[in-house]
DNA sequence: ACCTGAACACCGTTCAAGT
DNA sequence: ACCTGAACACCGTTCAAGT
């Protein structure tokens, strides 16, 4: 029952910056299952209500930590062709997701920022443009390579995980195993193939490469 | 006050698939933040522990609940050369998705289910190698198809429904016509296309053209 | 303005008990 | 087996209050 007086933060030491950083890393830490905003003061040193000087609500604040994620993303502008240029955005927003795996959770609650996301916004869609796609064909890429990119990663990072949990991957390599080679005979033949495909970079350039090549395809046919 | 001696089910009147069928429902109406076991007790004019005889816990029941929204996706067999048949699997997933918007929530905590999906499974996998892929091709085609078709959709979802809510839908608005156009003369000149990729089966069709044009492609150079 | 503790209406789940 | 109420250790947030 250690009663050792909490060192309780002085005066003036937080900030919404400094709660929104450990918030990120509380929510990287343990997920956002686990997240809460009472764990997150205990972790600052200081009492619950406090957090809500800086922030409305809980909501607000994992808004915060979404676009604060996502900025580190969008520093530098790409360049090249516009296939290298989507080649790079797409990798950018991806290498984030992994960094802060927290991201899948939190895009797909509320998805894409405002303006910390502006900025590669707008490097995506003008590379789609000087591609040559009509404004309706480019918002239309735009909105696919991104559903794309964020779908993908989000699967990668749920298979790592599930992968790293020893008894969640036992459980599917059970059930894997367990399907009859009769009603599933291409499953069973590639499980090792699948197995393959769960997270590298090589799975995501390639199908990274099927977009692109698809949108080369297109735009020879109708911009 | 009104204490009308609850109508309580008699006996025997709950099964494991009644308990799934009432949570999938409640689960789309109310969605998986406001979802709760007592929640769904109260529905079921049932005292809250009276769940854990069919379930083990709420993450054993969202597990089911997951399968048997899944399951309705895989009835009957695709037809056709390889890309009609993964183009029919593909909008028959995101048609159970937009039927149980959960299901975004739901595959993006655990993904894919095991039985319930494995009749789809094995069909996209078949077609992919009926193409022509080679088993490490057509199983990286296999996951990336499935990371597309999800993350396209769920981003589908969160956009319709952020457009349904007059509150945020007028935040986004703000957002956008707020952003400088000097800096972000793209976005801000095709602001309206923009708004045209959200939702609409044209707009995943042209997704999907993109994907099979790729893979299209892909299969000549390399299979 | 910044920070606090007590209180309220919720959660998921354990436990001992009833039929 | 099926179903229950009481209890425990949690939540997010309101409120009145302290500096």
């Amino acid at each position: 029952m250690e009663t050792t007086a909490r060192t309780r933060v002085p005066r003036n030491t937080l900030s919404a910056e400094l709660v929104v950083t450990a918030a990120l890393t509380l929510l990287d830490r343990v997920g956002v299952e686990a997240f809460s905003v009472r764990a997150l003061a205990k972790d600052l040193g200081v009492a619950p209500m406090t957090l809500y000087t800086y922030f409305r609500g809980k909501d607000e604040l994992l808004d915060a930590v979404r676009d604060h994620a996502l900025g580190a993303a969008t520093l530098t502008t790409a360049y090249g062709g516009w296939q290298h240029q989507v080649r790079t955005i797409c990798r950018r927003l991806r290498g984030q997701i992994l960094e802060h795996p927290c991201l899948t959770a939190l895009l797909q609650q509320r998805p894409l920022a405002g303006h910390e996301s502006a900025e590669s916004s707008e490097s995506l869609l003008r590379a789609l443009v000087e591609a040559g796609f009509n404004a309706e064909n480019a918002a239309r890429a735009y909105t696919t390579v991104l559903g794309f990119v964020v779908g993908v990663t989000t699967l990668e990072v749920r298979l790592l995980e599930e992968n790293r949990d020893p008894e969640r991957r036992e459980k599917v390599r059970q059930i894997m195993t367990g399907l009859p080679a009769e009603r599933y005979p291409t499953l069973v033949e590639h499980a090792a193939a699948l197995r393959q495909t769960v997270g590298g970079d090589a799975q995501f350039e390639f199908g990274l490469d099927l977009l692109i090549a698809g949108m080369e395809q297109r735009l020879i046919l109708s911009p």
